[in-house]
DNA sequence: ATACATTAAATGTCGCAACATTGGTTCCAA
DNA sequence: TTGGAACCAATGTTGCGACATTTAATGTAT
């Protein structure tokens, strides 16, 4: 659908203010297809991709900074996203014994069982964008990157 | 900055999941700036957002819901958007006379005031895309679009 | 007129983002 | 060696997204 009636906008000021609008509109609409591809395993966008962080660390443990400066969003509360995952046995949490200040972190085989489980979701997902060809997706990363400069 | 540098993530499955990332994680980097503008004025993007809505009914009054409909965020919690800005005295709440289901939510003298001098922040961060040409920003705009089809 | 469905807004709950602060640990320099 | 800086995680607070439920008002069919 064309974000004029998606959003019950009829003019924009200019290209910008549409492809700004667009941007973070379609991100929402990706965003929300695939939170709900997830919420039948009971996982969050956000649990999801710190259970990959930690998959991608195993078997070594991973730190709440590590998390933090992996994810997407960095200003989100790492600390209080494992407590979710730990409070459903997907994740352990042990004191780092070298570095009494940070805190060792480590997917469980549960953890990893859901993640198995789910392969196919975010691929699924993906797929989403198959509408467009490999030029334009390409060619739309090359723009994302260009307002980012 | 490129992708990849940003999320610390080194390769991509393929162009589709890295043009997914890419819209999602530019639509957050945009949303964090503009929102860091309004912050001085005490305007949250969804409070904002609403008083821009308000604004383009003025003086007729507009109800929850078409608040809702016109809203980016569809699911999200118009009525206590508008306990925020009523709190500040930017709008007012009065129980519609000729439905008292329906609430008529005005906005007051003082938001329109906000308004006015919060004028030029978002065109100011539309301009952020400027190192997009014109047509780079309706190409980007198509692609979009072709997403959600 | 009364029962029932529908509608509009408000409210409750949970999880996350953003940001500030705290508490404990380690590091380092005087 | 000890006092302060730096570091890491946890916690507190506010506001929003998502979703379910509630309350009140209205519409409608008998």
């Amino acid at each position: 659908m064309k974000l004029e009636d998606e959003i019950q906008q009829r003019a924009f000021k200019n290209v910008y203010q549409k492809a700004h609008l667009n941007v973070v509109f379609t991100a929402g609409w990706l965003q929300q297809r695939l939170a709900a591809a997830f919420k039948p395993y009971g996982l969050t966008l956000p649990q999801y991709n710190v259970l990959r962080i930690l998959r991608g660390q195993h078997p070594k443990p991973a730190t709440v900074n590590l998390l933090i400066e992996r994810m997407l969003d960095k200003t989100s509360n790492a600390s209080r996203i494992v407590d979710k995952l730990e409070a459903k046995h997907l994740v352990t949490r042990q004191i780092c014994p070298s570095n009494r200040r940070a805190v060792d972190i480590r997917i469980t085989e549960a953890g990893l069982e859901l993640l198995r489980q789910t392969e196919s979701l975010a691929d699924g997902q993906d797929q989403g964008l198959r509408n467009l060809t490999d030029e334009e997706a390409a060619q739309l990363s090359d723009l994302l990157d260009k307002i980012r400069d």
